[in-house]
DNA sequence: TTTAATT
């Protein structure tokens, strides 16, 4: 490995011309802070240029750290600092770093003669030496959806270089090597990006394509961490009808995020809870800090193309009528007697003996037990959490039977693995639920992925139309309305 | 039709 890479550094070597009276002394500890102390005087406090610029470094083995990275780097110039980037609970190599040179020219140097130049052994894509994101001004890159497949990246260019610089153009591949019919093209400003979405958004269809031309900014990496949490969501098979209480309440909603977050790191960090767990901790905490920015938690993402606003997308964020907003749930976390955090975590679903609590009433906590009660189904994702937080007892069934007029709902896209319990404890926190039932092909046992509930007042059965409605859950959205009167008053 | 990775 250090051969190789030796060999590329050397390949390098002719582009090498500053800096060379700089390279770090040869027992170099791996701390890359203060590697540019002049040697004669080895005091010198770390300096770079004011104008210097920080590289993102992409594409490297997962085996290399910042020592046997320095040698490659240093060809180029006084390393300031060179960090590889590690995952914040599993301390895993993430495959990239970051490199600041003290000097500016050794950044540019560095990148023109590595970037894409060169693939590290092990890795099936050339490695990228560019402006961390951190560098760069303002909003610029664009998604492209609705490209032909057989596009290529020049032919993309093509079509946008009239609106301003490219710096980048990729498309987007499967690892078969297909395109997926979309694209990110960086302009050098966000004007240019701009004038491209107006000129270009909307403006053909692509033969093959099933509709006309997205251009749009391409997703945050905010937007992508709320979209990696809802697929996880949906891989999980998590459901939360709080997320539609949490749009509205969103500095509580943060609140219990960071909580929970922080006892599944803390958990995790006792050994408790499987990578997977921690991996969820790791996304609850990024999106807890996120909401706190203003990002609306309620839709995790839209899922319509286009370029509607965030916020705003179709279907409408269902919002708690009345009967919840009023009664149960005031906005205001529960932190009345002075113990705010421990008491705002134990009453949302995390207390040790929760059948023990009188305040079940709260919708909330009803429907965080329903999250629990959900998750005890599933060992497979949940085995470890399940056993780190007691659940509560198991439900005693009830007689199942229709209520009143408009208290029975038809619920349709219910996920395939939802039976009856499932259903009764997303529909719990609307009211009392007097009964559910999944329909189940007679055949393969098979849910039909729809099912029915009833509620004994037409107030809980409107408040849950609103609240879960559209309720996103994977890739589906639950179809949830009144069950049409005409079918017959027989109970299931 | 939203990227492998951005402290």
């Amino acid at each position: 490995m250090y051969i190789k890479m030796a060999t590329l550094a050397n390949g390098q070597a002719d582009n090498t011309s500053l800096s060379n009276n700089s390279h770090g002394s040869p027992g170099s500890n791996g701390h890359m802070n203060g590697l540019n102390h002049s040697p004669g005087n080895p005091s010198t406090i770390p300096m770079k240029d004011h104008d210097a610029i920080k590289l993102f470094i992409g594409q490297i083995p997962r085996n290399l750290d910042e020592k046997d990275l320095k040698p490659l780097f240093e060809e180029f110039g006084k390393i300031y600092e060179l960090t590889v980037l590690k995952d914040r609970f599993t301390g895993m190599h993430k495959g990239c770093a970051f490199l600041t040179y003290c000097e500016r020219e050794s950044a540019l140097k560095a990148q023109s003669a590595l970037h894409e130049q060169k693939t590290l052994p092990g890795m099936n894509r050339p490695i990228q030496v560019k402006p961390a994101d951190s560098e760069s001004r303002g909003d610029r890159k664009l998604f492209v959806g609705m490209l032909n497949k057989q596009q290529s990246e020049d032919d993309v260019r093509r079509l946008f270089e009239a609106f301003g610089n490219i710096e980048e153009c990729t498309i987007l591949r499967g690892p078969d090597g297909n395109s997926k019919g979309c694209a990110f093209v960086k302009y050098s400003s966000h004007a240019e990006a701009q004038a491209a979405i107006n000129a270009l958004h909307g403006s053909q269809t692509m033969p093959g394509a099933s509709s006309s031309l997205v251009v749009k900014f391409a997703d945050t990496d905010k937007e992508r961490t709320m979209r990696r949490m809802q697929q996880m969501a949906g891989q999980m098979g998590m459901f939360n009808p709080m997320a539609i209480q949490f749009g509205a309440y969103g500095a509580y909603a943060q609140a219990l995020m960071q909580q929970q977050a922080a006892i599944m790191a803390s958990v995790a960090q006792g050994g408790y809870l499987n990578p997977m767990a921690a991996f969820a901790a790791a996304q609850m905490q990024q999106m807890a800090a996120l909401n706190m920015n203003g990002l609306a938690a309620a839709p995790m993402t839209p899922t319509s193309g286009g370029s509607t606003p965030p916020g705003i997308t179709a279907p409408a964020v269902p919002s708690i009528p009345s009967p919840i907003g009023v009664n149960g749930f005031t906005g205001l976390p529960p932190q009345a007697n002075g113990q705010p955090a421990a008491e705002a975590v134990f009453a949302n679903g995390i207390h040790p003996y929760p059948a023990q609590s009188p305040t079940a009433a709260d919708p909330l906590q009803q429907a965080y037990a329903g999250v629990q009660q959900y998750a005890a189904a599933y060992p497979a994702a949940y085995g470890q959490i399940s056993q780190a937080f007691p659940q509560p007892p198991p439900m005693i069934p009830q007689q199942q039977r229709e209520g009143p007029e408009g208290c029975n709902l038809f619920i349709y896209h219910l996920p395939q693995e939802f039976g009856d319990a499932e259903l009764m404890q997303m529909f719990l926190p609307f009211g009392n639920v007097i009964s559910s039932k999944v329909f189940v092909d007679r055949a393969t046992n098979q849910s039909k992925c729809f099912g029915f509930v009833s509620f004994d007042n037409p107030a809980s059965a409107q408040t849950a139309i609103q609240a879960m409605n559209g309720f996103q859950i994977g890739m589906k959205r639950l179809k949830v309305q009144l069950k049409r009167p005409k079918d017959a008053n027989r109970p299931y």
